[in-house]
DNA sequence: CGCGCGATTGAGTAATTTCAAATCTAGTGG
DNA sequence: CCACTAGATTTGAAATTACTCAATCGCGCG
């Protein structure tokens, strides 16, 4: 799995060995688009993380409607973290935008991997580090930023992204119905 | 400092010995009500523990209305993170919003101590996801739910900021007017 | 060719914002 | 202790913005 390695090596080195000794925990798995990795009400034991193709997470609010959480594609990490870390059921929804193939791993091996190898630690310190800025931003830019504004952000943070998601689904992640963002873009096209 | 003592010791366990070593790094710091921490524009050298008192992050937009990133009491950590990481200048402010005591930590001492100690990098490993569940956890309700639910939601997980806190910064962090929030306010009483 | 899904458009409705004014409250100085 | 002021909160009314619902359009796939 040369894409996590790589992905590890961004932040930390890594003989052989010790690259090997972490892959054992992983498991690889492939599921079909629109095919669920997690349901609302699933327990959930694992964290993923994404080899190729992309994922939705998103949550339903009482009237169905969903509203999507996050976007993963190739070398992000996943899962419903409130659910994996405190044992209660899942409200997300993993689903596969496109074909997609994840490595699993269970908390408990990464929590032993990360006390076995001060260095993995590291790498997970600094990922979730960066994580939390980003959701900083996202939440930045929902409180100051307009609808218009932030799908022209998110495109341009994530050019892929319009490509391979369709766009209710991003109207679901920037918080307007598909029809205002509709809007919103046509008439930028205007100006 | 058993305040900072204590908070480490929800995670993990340290001696008389090592905490001492950790604490060298930290320096005091009190700050007046209506104070700044930090100011946008400035360079950004600390990450913050707030020991007493409490803090609000936010940011000004365009029209120069403010954006609650975060209020900050006892317990918390802030900073411009996003800053404090990449080095460019501050875009938040960082205010007391009462007389408040810190304890700072530059971010070259913080990742001394990581790597010097295994234990700690665990502790901010942990803290950082956290972090990360709770603003993940915002991010839904902003998506969710309508302001008068997360206004209610807000003052269930923190009831001690409606003491402390003006209800217009409230409403700058839920995401709405103060007139709006009044009037959801005073609209949920009579029901 | 036609079906079906996603995207767009229109019209009416609901919610939120803005701006202005009126209250209320806590802290200050006399 | 009381009056006063500045800041905070509430209320009203008009304007803006986004939403819902329904209908239409466009395109790719079988």
């Amino acid at each position: 799995m040369q894409v996590l390695r790589d992905h590890f090596e961004k932040l930390i080195s890594l003989t052989d060995t010790e690259f090997a000794d972490v892959m054992q925990y992983f498991k690889s798995r492939r599921i079909l688009k629109k095919q669920f990795l997690l349901q609302e009400g699933d327990a959930v034991s694992y964290e993923y993380f994404v080899v190729s193709g992309c994922l939705k997470a998103y949550v339903l609010d009482e009237e169905e409607k969903p509203h999507i959480l996050q976007f993963a594609m190739e070398d992000w990490w996943t899962t419903d973290y409130q659910a994996l870390y405190t044992g209660i059921p899942a409200r997300v929804f993993l689903e596969a935008v496109e074909n997609t193939e994840v490595l699993c791993i269970t908390k408990a091996d990464k929590d032993k991997i990360c006390a076995e190898m001060h260095k993995m630690e590291h790498f997970f310190r600094i990922k979730n580090q960066h994580g939390y800025i980003g959701l900083q931003q996202r939440i930045l830019s929902m409180l100051t930023n307009n609808a218009k504004d932030r799908y022209e952000q998110l495109i341009k943070q994530y050019p892929a992204l319009i490509q391979r998601v369709p766009k209710h689904d991003l109207a679901a992640f920037l918080g307007v119905s598909r029809e205002t963002l509709s809007r919103l873009y046509s008439r930028s096209k205007e100006m």
